[in-house]
DNA sequence: CGCCGAGGTTAACAGCGTTAAGCTGGAGCC
DNA sequence: GGCTCCAGCTTAACGCTGTTAACCTCGGCG
């Protein structure tokens, strides 16, 4: 016994393991029933079906995320501040990419059931809520006058800010292995096309 | 006539209609073979298994991607044809949502095998091939110095910029039905997104 | 005429997520 | 101690999926 732990805990690791490295959907729930030591329905006993069982992964992922930001978010200037979280972001992305996919990449009605719950969830705790820290941010730097004419709304701003760090991520889970493609370092690629992007909304602003 | 057509093209029809509207993996070969009249394992006569529907589907609409791009290739200045790509590269993952889901969003082998057809089909038409379409007008613009010392390497750029389009249109599809997010509209954003990020990479280059 | 392959049929298979029904052992209570 | 009860597990099975096997049918052709 490599410990019995609790068996709710052990299909939590087990799956974790499994979507993480062979993907989500080709993971069956038998696999990993078997690498638990159990039948398939004793699954069942603890989660309500695989979507729950994913949901708590990701709910659990969201939360390191959020975590992730606290040091991002005590950069004083609110430009500055934005490209931090970008980066952290990014960086997020690029180390959990099966996770981020589920989380980042995958329409579908269950994801409106897991939003419901994660927005539940960040309720209690605003200050882990990624998108919303990011338009505080913005928010900030537009009060303070650093963003041109064209970038004043801080909600689109922020989806914009958001944009560009999803589509490295995104573009690198699946693309960076393709071989017609002489695919860059993104953490790199990220850090110039955030500031880049940050000083092109700059221009024209009062306190450049 | 919505008469009897080829049974193949009419396969490929149903296909498409069900796929753009129900999603891809929860349309069933069964469901295509009533919306064609016919039982499912007549489809297996026309095409070895879904994915090779699924592919031929894809082409079609890689086709017709790169085929949009003729006009933006008009545009005579280099920066301003980057920025028309971007916007002709938005507008089609907008119209065609599930496509590109399939295209740009969904890791897996099979899309190696697709990539690997889809290699085969540009290289006989090397004006359609979106990527290679960026990368060329990066290089003219960066052989005009029209970007800044950190954005000297084409194919770093090419890979900002798509990722730029990219980040919007796959937010856009995740995200834009959640309540939880004001949904700007992506038309805009990308627009403004893109002139940022070409203006912050005009920044300290010689002939701006 | 004979045949033969393209294009279709129905039946069936393995694998999936999931449910139903039943067993078991230990905690809680009188 | 004896009783109940239920969490936690079992095996069997269901309905659905993509896909295959085996068979039919019919038009074109040597």
């Amino acid at each position: 016994m490599s410990g019995p732990a609790d068996t709710r805990t052990r299909i939590l690791d087990v799956a974790r393991e499994l979507f993480a490295t062979q993907g989500i959907e080709s993971t069956t729930m038998r696999a990993i029933a078997a690498g638990v030591g159990t039948s398939a329905p004793a699954i069942y006993h603890h989660f309500a079906d695989k979507d729950a069982l994913l949901r708590e992964l990701m709910v659990t992922d969201l939360r390191r995320l959020g975590a992730s930001f606290a040091r991002a978010m005590r950069v004083p200037d609110p430009v500055d501040r934005i490209r931090e979280i970008g980066m952290t972001y990014v960086r997020f992305g690029l180390d959990h990419p099966q996770h981020y996919r589920v989380l980042f990449m995958t329409p579908n009605a269950k994801s409106a059931a897991l939003e419901a719950e994660v927005a539940r969830d960040l309720e209690a705790t605003p200050e882990m809520d990624a998108y919303h820290l990011v338009v505080q941010a913005v928010t900030a730097a537009i009060e303070a006058g650093r963003f041109g004419p064209d970038y004043q709304d801080p909600e689109r701003v922020a989806q914009i800010c958001w944009g560009m760090a999803h589509g490295l991520v995104a573009l690198d889970i699946v693309f960076a292995k393709q071989t017609w493609i002489e695919w860059r370092d993104p953490l790199i690629s990220a850090e110039r096309s955030i500031r880049a992007m940050l000083r092109g909304m700059q221009e024209g602003a009062p306190n450049r």
